[in-house]
DNA sequence: TTAGGGTTAG
């Protein structure tokens, strides 16, 4: 088309709203196709969308309209007002052009609406390769994978791009099979395609093949560019193996790999994750100004992993320009590494700034957080949170909302949440077994295992572990063994879980011959179950030999004097009671401090024995001398095993607050005093007196009250523990 | 002209 019929088109488009505003044309002063060239450099090149749309608008503003060159360049940069392009293409008489046509289809493939591109795509009738290339890959991109399939087998003709559309679609999808199907078929293969099957592995989680293909690409002489790197890197770091990454790097050295932003990024991360942390540090610093918020998020992980939360959290702080992956890195780390009030402290800083949105990565950690603390009320909250935001949820959101109510002793609500769910993988299984093997309810743990097979998810590792402990803690014996039996390569854990229900049934002498026939050595659990049943059954012969054992294996875990020394105490065997308390002062082994928490009005109030330092002490002592004396006049006497101390006269403050938030603080104060004896007798009845004070205080009160000592969780209604079985 | 790139979670 020339020039001047375009000045006469757009001249009358000055008439037309709404494209009067877009377009101020006067005569043409300057050459357009300089323009042209800079806007596709600017595309090309720079990814830079704002500097296309200045300089369309600068174009305008000279007076020039681009020519037809520019146009998919524009189609593409400017989205939305692509629409408003459009008219103008067909306008301007652009439509048929070949190119223009293909980006106009483009931009409705990938921005939408998918049926408009499909619409254009029926009404050629002389449909390039690219064409069908671009209307496959759209469907794609909306999740539309039988559309795609079927036009792809309706292709007149393929190149190798419409193959590798296919092979990361497949990707994305996570069936990597059918994209190896895809890619194995392919009569030609190019890098891009190797780099297409290699990046959907590296995505996936699937290191090896991802290592393998790598390999191959190697041998067939095909070279690796910057984005085969990345990916072979990045798989590196999934399997955290170091001497994998040393190989990688001497291969990057020997080849003179030229280190772009993304491969030095992906090595920062290699190296951080297969342990060389001060490497990763090294390639941060380096980076200089050059640094985004990947490479400091990056680094930020990779202090948490290895439990460095001062530099993780200095890091965080110095960070110029935080994203919700900050956020999200800062909070996991807390979380993981069982600094959960402070990964909720973080939360909620978070939530306050409004900046950022909270999305399912952070409340997976959030939720974790409150199971491991056991606050229900404020896992109530989060959920409320959830709705509110409308914080959509996959599986691994749901599991941890499963994970949340197990560990808060809601296996109701846990089970609702299972229930409720469209679909389930292994760790849903996994997470709700482990919820009903702690509170002992081993037939319902052995229905899942059956359901999930039925369902067609394999049990791995960790279900077994689950189920053999439901079965311990429940007393299924026979069920237990069958299982035991059907596991096809018992691992060290299932041996002692084994070990545990045995001995817990009182079969001692056979968990010592199944320790003796255990292909691998034994560790620490094998032993320490073995222990805690020589305990419960008071075996001093076994007793001896398993402590031995755990002298050798952990000396520094004050638990196994402790627990050897109670069964000496059982049997009246006072003088070697003496000997281990001395062994244990000797090699300086130091019994762990007992402490216990209560969720109280959202807070969590954490205790240790003798610990002063929570802001109602006063109260709580004052409250506490109360109970001890309503105890006394009921006929139940305080003994050694069950502290309750004196209360001084400077701590009889003026009461503060209402009497039931005394209730429930005070009632944490005596849980915690009996928590040091629940740890070093494990024999729980002996607080039978802290029961008594608990029940008073529920029946008092006469609601729910939650409390969680170190490894139970206990719900207390008008004097009703749910718990019976426990004290 | 259409295809491939780094970080966070159970």
């Amino acid at each position: 088309m020339h020039r001047s019929s375009i000045k006469q088109l757009i001249t009358r488009l000055h008439a037309q709203p709404p494209y009067a505003h877009t377009i101020s044309y006067s005569a043409p002063h300057s050459n357009a196709l300089v323009f042209s060239n800079m806007l596709n450099f600017f595309h090309s090149q720079m990814g830079a969308q704002n500097d296309v749309v200045t300089l369309f608008a600068q174009m305008q503003k000279s007076g020039l309209w681009p020519d037809v060159f520019v146009y998919p360049t524009l189609i593409k940069s400017v989205g939305n007002e692509g629409i408003v392009l459009h008219a103008h293409v067909l306008k301007l008489g652009f439509g048929c052009d070949k190119y223009v046509r293909n980006a106009m289809m483009d931009m409705y493939a990938k921005c939408g609406p998918i049926e408009v591109a499909r619409q254009l795509f029926d009404e050629m009738c002389d449909k390039t390769v690219a064409d069908w290339n671009v209307m496959v890959s759209g469907y794609w991109h909306w999740g539309c994978e039988v559309e795609a399939c079927n036009l792809f087998d309706l292709m007149p003709q393929r190149n190798v791009i419409s193959w590798t559309t296919m092979i990361t679609g497949y990707s994305k999808v996570k069936d990597l099979k059918s994209a190896r199907r895809y890619f194995d078929e392919m009569p030609q293969k190019n890098i891009v395609s190797c780099n297409a099957m290699l990046s959907g592995y590296a995505q996936n989680g699937f290191a090896e093949e991802a290592m393998g293909l790598f390999n191959e690409m190697m041998n067939s002489g095909i070279q690796p560019n910057a984005t085969t790197w990345v990916a072979v890197i990045s798989s590196c770091s999934s399997l955290g193996d170091p001497c994998l990454a040393e190989s990688l790097v001497k291969m990057l050295d020997e080849k003179h790999v030229h280190l772009n932003y993304f491969v030095k990024t992906a090595l920062l991360d290699m190296h951080a994750k297969c342990g060389s942390l001060e490497t990763a540090r090294e390639i941060f610093d380096e980076l200089g100004v050059r640094k985004n918020s990947v490479t400091w998020n990056a680094m930020i992980s990779g202090y948490t992993r290895v439990g460095d939360l001062t530099s993780a959290r200095e890091l965080f702080d110095r960070v110029p320009k935080r994203n919700v992956v900050s956020w999200n890195s800062m909070i996991a780390g807390y979380a993981q590494n069982g600094q959960s009030a402070m990964a909720l402290e973080l939360f909620q800083e978070m939530a306050a700034t409004k900046d950022f949105k909270p999305d399912e990565v952070t409340m997976v950690s959030v939720l974790s957080a409150c199971g491991h603390l056991g606050a229900l009320e404020l896992g109530n909250w989060v959920v409320n949170f959830l709705t509110k935001n409308r914080i959509k949820l996959s599986i691994s959101g749901y599991n941890s909302l499963i994970f949340m109510y197990s560990k808060c002793g809601s296996m109701n609500d846990a089970r609702k949440v299972f229930q409720k769910m469209a679909a389930r993988d292994v760790i849903s299984y996994n997470t709700l077994i482990t919820g009903f093997a702690v509170y002992g309810h081993g037939s319902e743990a052995l229905k899942l295992m059956f359901k999930m097979k039925d369902e067609g998810i394999e049990p791995d590792r960790i279900t077994y572990i689950g189920v053999l402990t439901a079965c311990s803690h429940g007393g299924l014996l026979e069920a237990g063994r069958k299982i035991f039996e059907s596991i096809e390569n018992p691992g060290v854990d299932h041996y002692a879980c084994m070990v545990d229900l045995l001995g817990r049934v009182g079969k001692l002498d056979e968990a010592k011959i199944l320790i003796e026939r255990m292909p691998m050595n034994p560790h620490a659990g094998v032993y320490g179950s073995l222990l805690n049943a020589c305990r419960i059954h008071k075996r001093v012969d076994l007793g001896e030999v398993a402590a031995e054992k755990l002298f050798e294996l952990e000396p520094q875990n004050s638990g196994n004097y402790v627990l050897l020394s109670n069964i000496y105490a059982s049997r009246g065997r006072w003088e070697d009671v003496e000997r281990v308390r001395k062994a244990m002062r000797e090699g300086g082994v130091r019994k762990t401090t007992g402490w216990s928490w209560v969720e109280y009005g959202g807070k969590m109030h954490k205790f240790i024995v003798g610990d002063r330092s929570h802001a109602r002490s006063g109260d709580i002592y004052c409250l506490l001398a109360e109970l001890r004396k309503k105890m006394r006049n009921a006929g139940y006497i305080a003994d050694k095993s069950c502290v309750l101390r004196d209360v001084e006269e400077e701590e009889k403050e003026e009461m503060v607050g209402t009497h039931s938030e005394k209730l429930a603080v005070a009632f944490a104060l005596l849980v915690s005093e009996a928590g040091a004896v629940i740890r070093v007798v494990k024999n729980l009845r002996v607080c039978w007196d802290c029961h008594m004070a608990i029940k008073m205080i529920s029946e008092l009160e006469r609601r729910e009250i939650m409390v969680r000592d170190n490894n139970r969780f206990h719900c207390f209604s008008s004097g009703q523990c749910s718990c019976n079985d426990y004290w």
